[in-house]
DNA sequence: CAAATTTGTGCAAACGTTTGCACAGATGAA
DNA sequence: TTCATCTGTGCAAACGTTTGCACAAATTTG
């Protein structure tokens, strides 16, 4: 089972190793019969270059390390797809690891990265401290952060991120619209960074658009349940002393919580009540109703990262990028219709 | 931005290169002066070892290469976690890459990782042709398919699987169970492998257990609509002529179409009739009714192919493996007593 | 005290490529 | 004919490691 180098063909052949390295490359200083030559007992002896002696010699990997807390998210399944879409356009293959929200994790993963020598790396939720920060900025090589909540600043750092405060507004602008008049917005504190964006960007559009003040309920729970569980209980909570006309919750399983609680009220979703989520996972088009939601451009997310990334490798310009999300549209909001602002 | 290598290291101490690589390597003939000076030098000025050199040195890349027809799908996410586990474990490094489902892609994608020179390759779902099998035969190096239908045989190849006839039996035993005289099975031939399988395993449980062939129907549908639609269409068509107390599904999607019919009808899941699916997609359980099940051991198909591709490459015994999937019970199916059998 | 062994280190080859430079022979220009 | 240019090929170094072998110095043995 030994495998076939270019030396075996340059035996053969009768000519050097150079020569059938040109030859195989398509340089234009062989002549056409060698290189026929050449080429032909390449594929006779079914030669593979080795794309690691190559790396070594080129000081160029052309490979990019990926490092996400959970490639079993259905989340950060789609932003996957999307980065492995624009690689597989190009010569790069792709190093997959997860660090489970674990930042001693990540940085490993980024030193092991870093010795198989990747051209770049692209890490999702990054949880890094100052001196790990450091560390990163020290190797030297290009980064691009996904849903990163701090600034990074650095030469060779960018960060990508959806615009979770946008989000928050298109909600409440959705809402609103439909003649909606009490609202409030249901949190969980496990995400701190995204929670207080959504929250803030749902809360300033109401204002903006003149809703008072104490029409806006915001209710975070710091509770470390099951999302479906919290958003039941928030939402009992809720109702004990308000009653909204409108729900938008921090995400589309919190938002079926929601939906379930008001069902033993013997509320119906969306005429007495409408209900917002946020991500549009797969089974908000499946519930009963059909969960209106904010939907985040997943896939792009990956894309504009890996694009940036292979920007950064190529010594390009690359910024950093706030994508935007979009109301998903279905059958859990509708037009209120009995509010003072008829 | 020039990288340190190991004859940095031994100019700064004064020593040989072969002294470094032992001194870093932990090898016991240095003595512990030198060994001592070297490790704080390659701490000081930052060394990384290069895997490319180390991989060309030892022709042993430490790398594994899988592909998977969508990295999106949540099935394969698992599954990709599952190998991501095992493989943390230990020194090798995982590329990912995605087949579309098109064989073509595949091959390619293989040939690409045999450039890189991985040690072993994982496939799931692979869809190859008899020639493009002989050619991955001919690069010899292990291999484990995932999913696989056909049989394949090869030194160097092993296959994977969740056994879906069993599953199909487990569906069946447990409706059998509950008391349930009238069965459906509602299938699609977009995936022919697996819906004969469980088809199969679904009507031979029944039959072993004296259900007479005219109390079970089984439809398969060869559109190529969403699943909840083909669900829901099949259960219409079927409830024209038919009247089962059991009904079971390919998949969780087409069982929740199920459901949704069955709702317009005025009918109660489960106390008219009961529900099952197959797969145990997280949406499973937020249905209403949480929808009865066939759970397939997905985290666990990944960490066994994983396992078998250390031994494989190795060189230690290993052999294929079919997984048994699992019953999970939930609200959709209950007991049935109005049948004869009471 | 001589011989044998152990200890610590260095030399050099090897892994499989790419590529600058040199050079021989062919071709063209004056 | 003589020089200049072009064409095709080979030599050898380089990329960053590891490791078999050699060998001098230190240590043990008889």
């Amino acid at each position: 089972m030994r495998r076939v180098s270019i030396a075996d063909i340059a035996r053969q052949a009768n000519v050097s190793v150079s020569t059938v390295s040109r030859a195989l490359k398509g340089n234009q200083r062989i002549s056409p019969d060698v290189r026929q030559r050449v080429v032909r007992l390449a594929n006779e002896l079914g030669y593979t270059p080795n794309a690691i002696a190559q790396s070594l010699q080129q000081r160029q990997s052309n490979t990019i390390g990926l490092v996400v807390p959970d490639v079993a998210d259905p989340f950060w399944g789609e932003v996957v797809k999307g980065i492995e879409q624009v690689l597989g356009a190009t010569n790069k293959a792709l190093f997959l690891s997860a660090s489970h929200h674990d930042a001693t994790r990540q940085l490993q993963v980024i030193e092991l990265f870093y010795q198989r020598r990747v051209d770049g790396i692209i890490i999702a939720d990054a949880q890094l401290s100052t001196t790990q920060l450091a560390r990163l900025e020290q190797l030297g090589a290009p980064v691009v952060f996904l849903n990163q909540q701090r600034e990074l600043q650095g030469e060779q750092i960018r960060t990508i991120s959806i615009d979770n405060r946008l989000g928050g507004r298109m909600a409440a602008l959705h809402l609103w619209q439909l003649g909606h008049d009490h609202f409030a917005y249901l949190g969980s504190t496990k995400r701190p960074g995204s929670n207080q964006q959504r929250a803030d960007g749902f809360v300033s559009e109401l204002k903006a658009n003149g809703v008072p003040e104490r029409q806006i309920i915001v209710r975070h729970s710091n509770d470390l349940h099951d999302d479906l569980d919290l958003g039941y209980m928030l939402t009992k909570q809720l109702f004990e002393w308000h009653r909204p006309t409108a729900i938008f919750c921090y995400n589309d399983i919190m938002a079926l919580g929601a939906l379930a609680y008001i069902n033993t009220l013997g509320l119906q979703v969306p005429n007495d009540v409408s209900v917002m989520g946020f991500d549009d996972v797969q089974m908000a088009r499946y519930s009963t109703p059909a969960l209106t939601t904010i939907g985040q451009p997943k896939a792009e997310l990956g894309q504009v990262a890996a694009r940036t990334l292979l920007d950064l490798i190529a010594g390009q310009m690359a910024t950093d990028c706030l994508l935007k999300p979009f109301v998903v549209s279905r059958a859990s909001t509708s037009r209120y219709t009995k509010g003072d602002r008829q």
